[in-house]
DNA sequence: CTAGCATGTTTGACATGTCAATAACTCGGG
DNA sequence: CCCGAGTTATTGACATGTCAAACATGCTAG
């Protein structure tokens, strides 16, 4: 593809000290962001990033419930990893587990009042946060470019996991 | 800046929903990445990401030991997360820790010739993976920006940290 | 000298994640 | 009817992270 300029971009296994130096400062960076937005979420409603995620699932799903495996794909864990989070939620008192109507084996999850509460009061503080940490952070085109790069990155992940 | 375009960028507390959408992909992004990295490192040297922090530190370090303390500063994670990470790398030969000479509060950690074996195996196949799964996903201007809005992201942490 | 504060490190309790194994149930063929 | 393969969810063992408390030692004011 770059046979005209083979130094610039390919024959090259490794990335170079520019290359390398953007890795770290990006990677490192959303790790730190990352946490900040957690500590801010938890300080604001006592959640941490997962329940927010399983709470926003349920929140917006007809009857506020939903069966075990799809809340999985929906938030894209594994269901084991789930399974584990729904148990410290259910100990909190967020959600309830109540075996599934129409298929033993299956298990709803259902909203509790508590866990709607603990939403409620956590959407406006965690969007701040977002707002403050990320989008004001960076200019109108920084926010866009971000996007196509995560786009791009996601795309290039797919594409590598199975072709 | 804003005042020709108020309802731009300034007078609203929350994300819009274009902003709201390139949070989304860049957290849900950052995280994927930082998974399949890990799992190829894992997969090359049976090192993890934090193994691979604490032995590039050893390795550039005179004498392939530092302190504790200075560790921890290094790597930029706190004292009791260094603490529990050596204790794991050292059950498995890793590294070694011993009283410090000149303080005897302290602890040095040094590299052990296991621990520098892992970590010389470790990091061609780690860049390599950084190469195919960062930088060539990525156009060189978008590698420059993820670089860049790092930067600017980290910078406003920075200062919102303590003003 | 010694009480008390600072410094360097570890520890314990617990939240979060991954992986492999298990349990409980469905369903389609013999 | 029953076997075996697939689906759904949980479990256990363990790695990784955070927070607060504990420990050990050094330093300094009285």
């Amino acid at each position: 593809m770059t046979k005209a300029t083979p130094e610039r971009r390919s024959g090259r296994q490794l990335p170079t000290a520019d290359e390398l130096r953007a890795w770290r400062d990006f990677i490192e960076t959303t790790e730190l962001l990352r946490s900040r937005i957690a500590s801010r979420l938890q300080a604001a409603s006592g959640l941490s990033p997962g329940d927010y995620a399983v709470l926003l699932a349920l929140t917006e799903a007809p009857d506020q419930q939903m069966r075990s495996s799809e809340l999985a794909t929906h938030v894209g864990w594994e269901r084991s990893r789930l399974s584990h989070h729904l148990g410290r939620m259910e100990r909190r008192g967020l959600i309830r587990r109540q075996e599934c109507a129409t298929d033993p084996r299956g298990a709803e999850v259902h909203l509790t009042p508590a866990g709607t509460e603990s939403f409620r009061a956590s959407t406006v503080p965690h969007l701040r946060a977002i707002r403050e940490l990320f989008v004001d952070a960076l200019t109108q085109d920084q926010v866009r470019a971000a996007g196509e790069i995560a786009a791009a990155l996601h795309a290039h992940l797919d594409a590598e996991r199975r072709p």
